[in-house]
DNA sequence: CCCTGTCAATACGGTAGCGTATGGATCTCG
DNA sequence: CGAGATCCATACGCTACCGTATTGACAGGG
Protein backbone atom coordinates (compact mmCIF):
# COMPACT_ATOMS: atom_id res chain seq x y z
CA UNK A 1 0.00 0.00 0.00
CA UNK A 2 1.63 2.87 -0.97
CA UNK A 3 0.31 6.54 -0.56
CA UNK A 4 -1.77 7.08 -3.82
CA UNK A 5 -5.18 4.67 -3.52
CA UNK A 6 -5.25 4.32 -0.16
CA UNK A 7 -7.60 3.98 2.26
CA UNK A 8 -7.85 5.32 6.07
CA UNK A 9 -9.11 2.81 8.72
CA UNK A 10 -8.68 2.64 12.27
CA UNK A 11 -5.86 -0.15 12.45
CA UNK A 12 -5.40 0.48 16.64
CA UNK A 13 -4.86 -2.72 18.33
CA UNK A 14 -5.63 -1.61 21.68
CA UNK A 15 -2.28 0.28 21.45
CA UNK A 16 1.12 -1.29 21.85
CA UNK A 17 0.01 -1.65 25.89
CA UNK A 18 -2.65 -4.62 25.49
CA UNK A 19 -1.00 -7.92 24.20
CA UNK A 20 -3.68 -9.44 25.85
CA UNK A 21 -4.54 -13.22 24.26
CA UNK A 22 -6.40 -13.42 27.58
CA UNK A 23 -4.68 -12.57 30.41
CA UNK A 24 -4.53 -8.77 31.58
CA UNK A 25 -7.80 -7.89 30.75
CA UNK A 26 -9.33 -5.53 33.77
CA UNK A 27 -12.69 -5.11 32.31
CA UNK A 28 -14.96 -5.51 29.55
CA UNK A 29 -15.23 -2.64 27.46
CA UNK A 30 -14.20 -0.32 29.91
CA UNK A 31 -11.55 2.24 28.65
CA UNK A 32 -8.70 3.52 29.46
CA UNK A 33 -7.46 7.06 28.94
CA UNK A 34 -4.66 5.90 26.45
CA UNK A 35 -7.93 4.02 24.26
CA UNK A 36 -9.08 7.44 24.19
CA UNK A 37 -6.66 8.92 22.99
CA UNK A 38 -6.20 6.15 20.12
CA UNK A 39 -9.59 6.71 19.07
CA UNK A 40 -8.96 10.64 18.70
CA UNK A 41 -6.31 10.24 16.64
CA UNK A 42 -7.95 7.20 14.71
CA UNK A 43 -10.70 9.89 13.87
CA UNK A 44 -7.96 13.13 13.15
CA UNK A 45 -6.59 10.76 10.97
CA UNK A 46 -10.01 9.66 9.07
CA UNK A 47 -12.03 13.24 9.40
CA UNK A 48 -9.83 15.74 10.23
CA UNK A 49 -9.32 18.00 13.79
CA UNK A 50 -12.38 19.72 13.67
CA UNK A 51 -14.48 16.24 13.60
CA UNK A 52 -12.82 15.48 17.08
CA UNK A 53 -15.16 15.97 19.36
CA UNK A 54 -16.22 14.36 22.83
CA UNK A 55 -19.58 13.56 21.93
CA UNK A 56 -19.11 12.08 18.92
CA UNK A 57 -16.11 10.11 19.56
CA UNK A 58 -17.90 8.75 22.54
CA UNK A 59 -20.53 7.82 20.17
CA UNK A 60 -18.09 6.00 17.91
CA UNK A 61 -16.80 3.83 21.17
CA UNK A 62 -20.45 2.83 21.95
CA UNK A 63 -20.30 5.07 25.48
CA UNK A 64 -21.00 8.44 26.65
CA UNK A 65 -19.42 11.32 27.41
CA UNK A 66 -19.98 10.70 31.08
CA UNK A 67 -16.93 8.49 30.44
CA UNK A 68 -14.98 11.29 28.46
CA UNK A 69 -14.94 13.86 31.32
CA UNK A 70 -13.98 11.28 34.12
CA UNK A 71 -10.16 10.57 31.87
CA UNK A 72 -10.65 14.31 30.62
CA UNK A 73 -10.80 17.91 31.60
CA UNK A 74 -12.11 19.23 27.93
CA UNK A 75 -12.26 18.37 24.50
CA UNK A 76 -8.58 20.30 24.05
CA UNK A 77 -7.20 18.21 27.05
CA UNK A 78 -8.10 14.84 25.00
CA UNK A 79 -6.04 16.64 21.27
CA UNK A 80 -3.13 18.06 23.13
CA UNK A 81 -2.80 14.31 24.95
CA UNK A 82 -3.26 13.13 21.52
CA UNK A 83 -0.57 15.68 19.95
CA UNK A 84 1.81 14.28 22.41
CA UNK A 85 1.67 11.04 21.62
CA UNK A 86 1.71 11.15 18.26
CA UNK A 87 4.79 14.34 18.35
CA UNK A 88 6.65 12.05 20.39
CA UNK A 89 6.81 9.13 18.48
CA UNK A 90 7.67 10.99 15.31
CA UNK A 91 10.13 12.42 17.14
CA UNK A 92 11.51 8.87 17.61
CA UNK A 93 10.94 7.78 14.22
CA UNK A 94 13.17 10.69 13.11
CA UNK A 95 15.95 9.52 15.26
CA UNK A 96 15.52 6.19 14.58
CA UNK A 97 15.82 7.08 11.19
CA UNK A 98 19.38 8.44 12.24
CA UNK A 99 22.18 6.34 10.23
CA UNK A 100 20.80 3.45 8.76
CA UNK A 101 22.62 3.54 5.63
CA UNK A 102 26.50 5.08 5.40
CA UNK A 103 26.29 6.73 1.86
CA UNK A 104 24.83 9.75 2.40
CA UNK A 105 23.23 9.53 -1.37
CA UNK A 106 21.86 6.25 -0.59
CA UNK A 107 20.48 7.56 2.69
CA UNK A 108 18.66 10.01 1.35
CA UNK A 109 17.48 8.38 -2.17
CA UNK A 110 15.98 5.53 0.33
CA UNK A 111 14.43 8.18 2.62
CA UNK A 112 12.63 9.56 -0.69
CA UNK A 113 11.58 6.20 -1.51
CA UNK A 114 10.23 4.86 2.04
CA UNK A 115 8.67 8.22 2.81
CA UNK A 116 6.26 7.36 -0.49
CA UNK A 117 5.38 4.10 0.82
CA UNK A 118 4.31 4.46 4.05
CA UNK A 119 0.73 5.28 5.01
CA UNK A 120 -0.52 6.42 8.93
CA UNK A 121 1.87 8.92 9.72
CA UNK A 122 1.22 10.71 6.28
CA UNK A 123 -2.37 10.64 6.98
CA UNK A 124 -2.22 12.55 10.40
CA UNK A 125 0.41 14.85 9.74
CA UNK A 126 -1.72 15.95 6.52
CA UNK A 127 -4.64 16.40 8.90
CA UNK A 128 -2.86 18.32 11.47
CA UNK A 129 -1.47 20.91 8.58
CA UNK A 130 -5.36 21.59 8.11
CA UNK A 131 -5.81 22.65 11.78
CA UNK A 132 -2.77 24.63 12.12
CA UNK A 133 -5.26 27.54 13.21
CA UNK A 134 -5.51 25.54 16.46
CA UNK A 135 -3.00 26.73 19.09
CA UNK A 136 -2.26 23.40 20.67
CA UNK A 137 -1.23 22.12 16.86
CA UNK A 138 0.87 24.86 15.54
CA UNK A 139 4.01 24.63 18.01
CA UNK A 140 3.97 20.57 17.54
CA UNK A 141 4.34 20.66 13.87
CA UNK A 142 6.61 23.75 13.74
CA UNK A 143 9.18 21.65 15.80
CA UNK A 144 8.57 18.39 14.01
CA UNK A 145 8.71 20.09 10.63
CA UNK A 146 11.69 22.49 11.52
CA UNK A 147 13.48 19.18 13.04
CA UNK A 148 12.84 17.56 9.83
CA UNK A 149 14.15 19.91 7.87
CA UNK A 150 17.15 20.46 9.57
CA UNK A 151 17.81 16.47 8.82
CA UNK A 152 17.33 17.12 5.27
CA UNK A 153 19.37 20.23 5.33
CA UNK A 154 22.40 18.23 7.26
CA UNK A 155 22.06 14.93 4.57
CA UNK A 156 22.27 17.42 1.50
CA UNK A 157 25.21 18.74 2.97
CA UNK A 158 26.63 15.61 3.54
CA UNK A 159 26.33 15.24 -0.41
CA UNK A 160 28.21 18.22 -0.99
CA UNK A 161 26.09 21.18 -1.44
CA UNK A 162 26.86 24.49 0.12
CA UNK A 163 25.35 25.26 3.40
CA UNK A 164 22.51 27.71 1.99
CA UNK A 165 22.50 25.71 -0.53
CA UNK A 166 21.24 22.39 1.52
CA UNK A 167 19.22 24.37 3.60
CA UNK A 168 17.20 25.71 0.38
CA UNK A 169 17.48 22.44 -0.89
CA UNK A 170 16.11 20.62 2.01
CA UNK A 171 13.29 23.27 2.15
CA UNK A 172 12.17 22.53 -0.80
CA UNK A 173 11.93 19.11 -0.78
CA UNK A 174 9.93 19.14 2.48
CA UNK A 175 7.74 21.56 0.88
CA UNK A 176 7.22 19.25 -1.94
CA UNK A 177 6.29 16.13 0.57
CA UNK A 178 3.70 18.54 2.29
CA UNK A 179 2.18 19.84 -0.88
CA UNK A 180 2.12 16.63 -2.23
CA UNK A 181 0.18 15.45 0.70
CA UNK A 182 -2.09 18.33 0.07
CA UNK A 183 -2.50 17.13 -3.51
CA UNK A 184 -2.92 13.50 -3.01
CA UNK A 185 -4.82 13.06 0.63
CA UNK A 186 -7.06 15.75 0.43
CA UNK A 187 -7.47 17.26 -3.31
CA UNK A 188 -7.84 13.57 -4.76
CA UNK A 189 -5.77 15.02 -7.50
CA UNK A 190 -6.73 11.98 -9.63
CA UNK A 191 -5.74 8.18 -8.86
CA UNK A 192 -2.17 8.29 -10.50
CA UNK A 193 -1.69 3.89 -11.28
CA UNK A 194 1.58 2.64 -9.22
CA UNK A 195 4.15 2.34 -12.29
CA UNK A 196 3.11 6.23 -12.68
CA UNK A 197 3.49 6.91 -9.08
CA UNK A 198 7.02 5.31 -8.73
CA UNK A 199 8.24 6.67 -11.95
CA UNK A 200 7.13 10.19 -10.10
CA UNK A 201 9.21 9.34 -7.42
CA UNK A 202 12.23 8.28 -9.19
CA UNK A 203 11.86 11.54 -10.85
CA UNK A 204 11.86 13.38 -7.82
CA UNK A 205 14.49 11.50 -6.73
CA UNK A 206 16.54 12.73 -9.77
CA UNK A 207 15.52 16.13 -10.01
CA UNK A 208 16.22 16.69 -6.08
CA UNK A 209 18.91 14.81 -5.25
CA UNK A 210 22.66 15.52 -6.68
CA UNK A 211 25.35 13.45 -7.58
CA UNK A 212 27.13 13.60 -4.70
CA UNK A 213 30.35 15.26 -6.17
CA UNK A 214 31.74 16.51 -3.53
CA UNK B 1 4.99 42.87 -0.17
CA UNK B 2 6.05 39.32 -0.52
CA UNK B 3 4.76 36.13 0.55
CA UNK B 4 6.84 35.97 3.55
CA UNK B 5 5.75 38.28 6.29
CA UNK B 6 2.04 38.96 5.03
CA UNK B 7 -0.68 40.18 6.82
CA UNK B 8 -4.06 39.51 5.22
CA UNK B 9 -6.64 42.47 5.36
CA UNK B 10 -9.65 43.31 3.82
CA UNK B 11 -8.74 44.97 0.95
CA UNK B 12 -11.66 44.48 -0.97
CA UNK B 13 -13.07 48.04 -2.01
CA UNK B 14 -16.55 47.68 -3.06
CA UNK B 15 -15.70 45.79 -5.72
CA UNK B 16 -14.93 46.84 -9.14
CA UNK B 17 -18.83 47.26 -9.84
CA UNK B 18 -18.32 50.39 -7.36
CA UNK B 19 -16.91 53.10 -9.12
CA UNK B 20 -18.69 55.97 -6.84
CA UNK B 21 -17.11 59.15 -6.15
CA UNK B 22 -20.65 60.16 -5.89
CA UNK B 23 -22.78 59.23 -8.33
CA UNK B 24 -23.97 56.12 -8.30
CA UNK B 25 -24.58 54.94 -4.37
CA UNK B 26 -28.48 54.18 -4.08
CA UNK B 27 -28.48 53.84 -0.47
CA UNK B 28 -26.43 54.30 2.43
CA UNK B 29 -24.83 50.74 3.99
CA UNK B 30 -27.54 48.59 2.19
CA UNK B 31 -25.70 45.68 0.82
CA UNK B 32 -25.45 43.90 -2.26
CA UNK B 33 -25.13 39.92 -2.95
CA UNK B 34 -21.69 41.15 -4.45
CA UNK B 35 -20.92 42.58 -1.18
CA UNK B 36 -21.70 39.69 0.55
CA UNK B 37 -19.79 37.43 -2.13
CA UNK B 38 -16.98 40.04 -1.33
CA UNK B 39 -16.78 39.64 2.33
CA UNK B 40 -17.07 36.52 2.45
CA UNK B 41 -13.52 36.49 0.60
CA UNK B 42 -12.44 38.71 2.65
CA UNK B 43 -13.14 35.96 5.86
CA UNK B 44 -12.07 33.13 3.82
CA UNK B 45 -9.10 34.75 3.25
CA UNK B 46 -8.62 36.38 6.83
CA UNK B 47 -9.85 32.96 8.63
CA UNK B 48 -10.42 30.15 6.79
CA UNK B 49 -13.46 28.50 5.49
CA UNK B 50 -14.64 27.17 8.61
CA UNK B 51 -15.01 30.18 9.62
CA UNK B 52 -17.52 31.45 7.29
CA UNK B 53 -20.61 31.69 9.31
CA UNK B 54 -23.84 33.92 8.17
CA UNK B 55 -23.68 35.40 11.91
CA UNK B 56 -20.43 35.98 12.52
CA UNK B 57 -20.22 37.49 8.39
CA UNK B 58 -22.99 39.44 9.07
CA UNK B 59 -22.03 41.16 12.70
CA UNK B 60 -18.61 41.97 11.23
CA UNK B 61 -20.71 43.71 8.14
CA UNK B 62 -23.00 45.70 10.75
CA UNK B 63 -26.05 44.22 10.12
CA UNK B 64 -27.91 40.84 11.27
CA UNK B 65 -28.72 37.64 9.25
CA UNK B 66 -31.87 39.02 8.29
CA UNK B 67 -30.17 41.00 5.43
CA UNK B 68 -28.14 38.31 4.32
CA UNK B 69 -30.86 35.53 3.74
CA UNK B 70 -33.07 37.97 1.30
CA UNK B 71 -29.68 37.19 -0.63
CA UNK B 72 -29.09 33.94 -0.28
CA UNK B 73 -30.24 30.65 0.37
CA UNK B 74 -28.19 29.54 2.81
CA UNK B 75 -24.85 29.62 4.10
CA UNK B 76 -23.41 27.20 0.98
CA UNK B 77 -25.29 29.10 -1.55
CA UNK B 78 -22.77 31.98 -0.58
CA UNK B 79 -19.41 29.60 -0.45
CA UNK B 80 -20.32 28.71 -3.49
CA UNK B 81 -20.93 32.17 -5.13
CA UNK B 82 -17.82 33.09 -3.24
CA UNK B 83 -16.00 30.03 -4.97
CA UNK B 84 -17.61 30.91 -8.70
CA UNK B 85 -16.42 34.25 -8.09
CA UNK B 86 -12.85 32.84 -7.36
CA UNK B 87 -12.23 30.25 -9.60
CA UNK B 88 -13.35 32.48 -12.67
CA UNK B 89 -11.00 35.42 -11.64
CA UNK B 90 -8.55 32.98 -11.43
CA UNK B 91 -8.85 31.04 -14.51
CA UNK B 92 -8.78 34.53 -16.51
CA UNK B 93 -5.67 35.21 -14.72
CA UNK B 94 -4.49 31.75 -16.02
CA UNK B 95 -5.26 32.31 -19.38
CA UNK B 96 -3.90 36.28 -19.60
CA UNK B 97 -0.79 34.37 -18.55
CA UNK B 98 -0.51 32.69 -21.26
CA UNK B 99 2.01 33.60 -24.10
CA UNK B 100 3.15 37.03 -21.96
CA UNK B 101 7.01 35.91 -22.93
CA UNK B 102 8.20 34.42 -25.91
CA UNK B 103 11.16 32.38 -24.59
CA UNK B 104 9.63 29.26 -23.00
CA UNK B 105 12.63 29.25 -20.15
CA UNK B 106 12.14 32.95 -19.61
CA UNK B 107 8.53 32.32 -19.27
CA UNK B 108 8.92 29.63 -16.42
CA UNK B 109 11.31 31.68 -14.50
CA UNK B 110 9.43 34.48 -14.40
CA UNK B 111 5.71 32.68 -13.43
CA UNK B 112 8.00 30.96 -10.29
CA UNK B 113 9.44 34.56 -9.73
CA UNK B 114 5.88 36.70 -9.69
CA UNK B 115 4.55 34.11 -7.77
CA UNK B 116 6.87 34.43 -5.35
CA UNK B 117 5.68 37.87 -4.87
CA UNK B 118 2.01 37.92 -5.33
CA UNK B 119 -0.09 37.52 -2.19
CA UNK B 120 -4.22 37.47 -2.05
CA UNK B 121 -4.38 35.04 -4.68
CA UNK B 122 -2.33 32.64 -2.41
CA UNK B 123 -3.93 33.16 0.78
CA UNK B 124 -7.04 32.07 -0.23
CA UNK B 125 -5.94 29.44 -1.84
CA UNK B 126 -3.82 28.30 1.05
CA UNK B 127 -7.13 28.87 3.24
CA UNK B 128 -9.49 26.73 0.56
CA UNK B 129 -6.60 23.64 0.75
CA UNK B 130 -7.50 23.73 4.19
CA UNK B 131 -11.43 23.15 3.38
CA UNK B 132 -10.72 20.55 0.76
CA UNK B 133 -13.44 18.08 2.68
CA UNK B 134 -16.00 20.55 1.79
CA UNK B 135 -18.00 19.03 -1.62
CA UNK B 136 -18.38 22.35 -2.55
CA UNK B 137 -14.69 23.16 -2.17
CA UNK B 138 -13.06 20.30 -3.66
CA UNK B 139 -14.42 20.27 -7.04
CA UNK B 140 -13.18 23.68 -7.61
CA UNK B 141 -9.55 23.32 -6.07
CA UNK B 142 -9.39 19.96 -8.45
CA UNK B 143 -9.94 21.87 -11.74
CA UNK B 144 -7.64 24.99 -10.92
CA UNK B 145 -4.95 22.55 -9.82
CA UNK B 146 -5.48 20.43 -13.01
CA UNK B 147 -5.37 22.99 -15.51
CA UNK B 148 -2.19 24.80 -13.92
CA UNK B 149 -0.10 21.76 -13.82
CA UNK B 150 -1.34 21.15 -17.39
CA UNK B 151 0.03 24.41 -17.95
CA UNK B 152 3.16 23.58 -16.15
CA UNK B 153 3.45 20.78 -18.01
CA UNK B 154 3.65 22.22 -21.37
CA UNK B 155 5.57 24.61 -20.35
CA UNK B 156 8.33 22.40 -19.30
CA UNK B 157 7.71 20.17 -22.75
CA UNK B 158 8.80 23.38 -24.52
CA UNK B 159 11.72 23.67 -22.25
CA UNK B 160 12.60 20.11 -24.38
CA UNK B 161 11.70 17.80 -21.46
CA UNK B 162 9.93 14.27 -22.60
CA UNK B 163 6.00 14.15 -21.98
CA UNK B 164 6.42 12.22 -19.19
CA UNK B 165 9.41 13.98 -17.57
CA UNK B 166 7.04 17.15 -18.26
CA UNK B 167 4.45 16.10 -16.46
CA UNK B 168 6.29 15.08 -13.58
CA UNK B 169 8.26 18.47 -13.32
CA UNK B 170 4.87 20.01 -13.51
CA UNK B 171 3.37 17.78 -10.50
CA UNK B 172 7.14 18.17 -8.42
CA UNK B 173 6.54 22.24 -9.08
CA UNK B 174 3.20 22.42 -8.22
CA UNK B 175 3.33 19.98 -4.70
CA UNK B 176 6.59 22.47 -3.80
CA UNK B 177 4.15 25.57 -4.45
CA UNK B 178 1.75 23.87 -2.90
CA UNK B 179 3.72 23.08 0.39
CA UNK B 180 5.47 26.51 0.37
CA UNK B 181 2.05 27.95 0.91
CA UNK B 182 1.34 25.80 4.15
CA UNK B 183 4.62 26.07 5.21
CA UNK B 184 4.81 29.85 5.00
CA UNK B 185 0.92 31.12 5.20
CA UNK B 186 -0.31 28.52 7.45
CA UNK B 187 2.57 26.55 9.61
CA UNK B 188 5.03 30.27 9.64
CA UNK B 189 7.59 28.17 9.39
CA UNK B 190 9.98 31.28 10.77
CA UNK B 191 9.93 34.28 9.39
CA UNK B 192 12.65 34.69 6.57
CA UNK B 193 14.00 37.44 5.53
CA UNK B 194 13.79 38.83 2.16
CA UNK B 195 17.05 37.98 1.21
CA UNK B 196 17.00 35.04 2.52
CA UNK B 197 13.81 34.71 0.44
CA UNK B 198 14.85 35.95 -2.59
CA UNK B 199 17.83 33.24 -2.85
CA UNK B 200 15.15 30.53 -1.77
CA UNK B 201 13.66 31.39 -4.87
CA UNK B 202 16.36 30.98 -7.24
CA UNK B 203 17.26 28.03 -5.62
CA UNK B 204 14.10 26.33 -6.74
CA UNK B 205 14.04 28.04 -10.20
CA UNK B 206 17.90 26.39 -10.52
CA UNK B 207 16.49 23.09 -9.74
CA UNK B 208 12.87 22.70 -10.77
CA UNK B 209 13.88 24.89 -14.25
CA UNK B 210 16.44 23.21 -16.21
CA UNK B 211 18.32 24.79 -19.36
CA UNK B 212 16.60 24.56 -21.96
CA UNK B 213 19.28 22.05 -24.11
CA UNK B 214 16.54 20.96 -26.74
C1' DC C 1 -19.45 -9.46 52.46
C1' DC C 2 -19.22 -4.92 52.04
C1' DC C 3 -16.48 -0.80 50.91
C1' DT C 4 -14.00 1.83 48.03
C1' DG C 5 -12.27 3.15 43.76
C1' DT C 6 -13.12 3.08 38.88
C1' DC C 7 -15.71 3.79 34.91
C1' DA C 8 -20.16 4.93 32.82
C1' DA C 9 -25.19 6.67 32.12
C1' DT C 10 -28.47 10.23 32.70
C1' DA C 11 -30.07 14.63 33.16
C1' DC C 12 -29.31 19.37 33.08
C1' DG C 13 -27.90 24.12 31.79
C1' DG C 14 -25.56 26.91 28.56
C1' DT C 15 -23.70 28.60 23.93
C1' DA C 16 -23.49 29.26 19.01
C1' DG C 17 -25.03 28.76 14.99
C1' DC C 18 -28.70 27.76 11.06
C1' DG C 19 -32.90 28.77 8.91
C1' DT C 20 -37.87 30.86 9.03
C1' DA C 21 -41.42 34.24 9.66
C1' DT C 22 -42.95 38.53 9.91
C1' DG C 23 -43.04 43.29 10.08
C1' DG C 24 -40.54 47.83 9.52
C1' DA C 25 -38.00 51.09 6.87
C1' DT C 26 -36.55 53.25 2.68
C1' DC C 27 -36.08 53.83 -2.14
C1' DT C 28 -38.15 54.12 -6.93
C1' DC C 29 -41.18 55.10 -10.09
C1' DG C 30 -45.52 55.88 -12.04
C1' DC D 1 -48.12 60.86 -3.23
C1' DG D 2 -48.84 56.19 -2.95
C1' DA D 3 -47.61 51.37 -4.25
C1' DG D 4 -44.45 48.08 -4.99
C1' DA D 5 -39.90 46.53 -4.59
C1' DT D 6 -35.87 46.16 -1.90
C1' DC D 7 -33.23 45.62 2.14
C1' DC D 8 -32.98 44.92 7.10
C1' DA D 9 -34.26 43.86 12.25
C1' DT D 10 -36.41 41.05 15.54
C1' DA D 11 -38.05 37.08 17.42
C1' DC D 12 -38.48 32.31 17.28
C1' DG D 13 -37.62 27.23 16.98
C1' DC D 14 -34.22 23.81 16.23
C1' DT D 15 -29.80 21.26 16.40
C1' DA D 16 -25.29 20.06 17.95
C1' DC D 17 -22.16 20.43 20.96
C1' DC D 18 -19.59 21.55 25.61
C1' DG D 19 -19.14 20.95 30.42
C1' DT D 20 -21.22 19.74 35.25
C1' DA D 21 -23.59 17.15 38.64
C1' DT D 22 -25.43 13.26 40.27
C1' DT D 23 -26.26 8.63 40.52
C1' DG D 24 -25.46 3.75 39.12
C1' DA D 25 -22.76 -0.58 38.08
C1' DC D 26 -19.23 -3.41 39.19
C1' DA D 27 -14.74 -5.13 40.38
C1' DG D 28 -11.20 -6.44 43.96
C1' DG D 29 -9.17 -6.14 48.51
C1' DG D 30 -9.75 -6.06 53.28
Amino acid sequence: MDLVNASVRPLSAPPPSAPDPLPAKPDRGRLSADAWVDAALDLIAEQGVAALGVEPLARRLGVTKGSFYWHFESRDALLEAALKRWETREMEGLIREADRIADPRERLVDLFRRTSREMRTHVIYSALLKALDHPAVRPVMQRLSQRRIQYLALAFRALGLSRRDAINRARLSYAAYVGFLQLILQLRLQRIDPADYDAYVEHVVETLIPPLLA
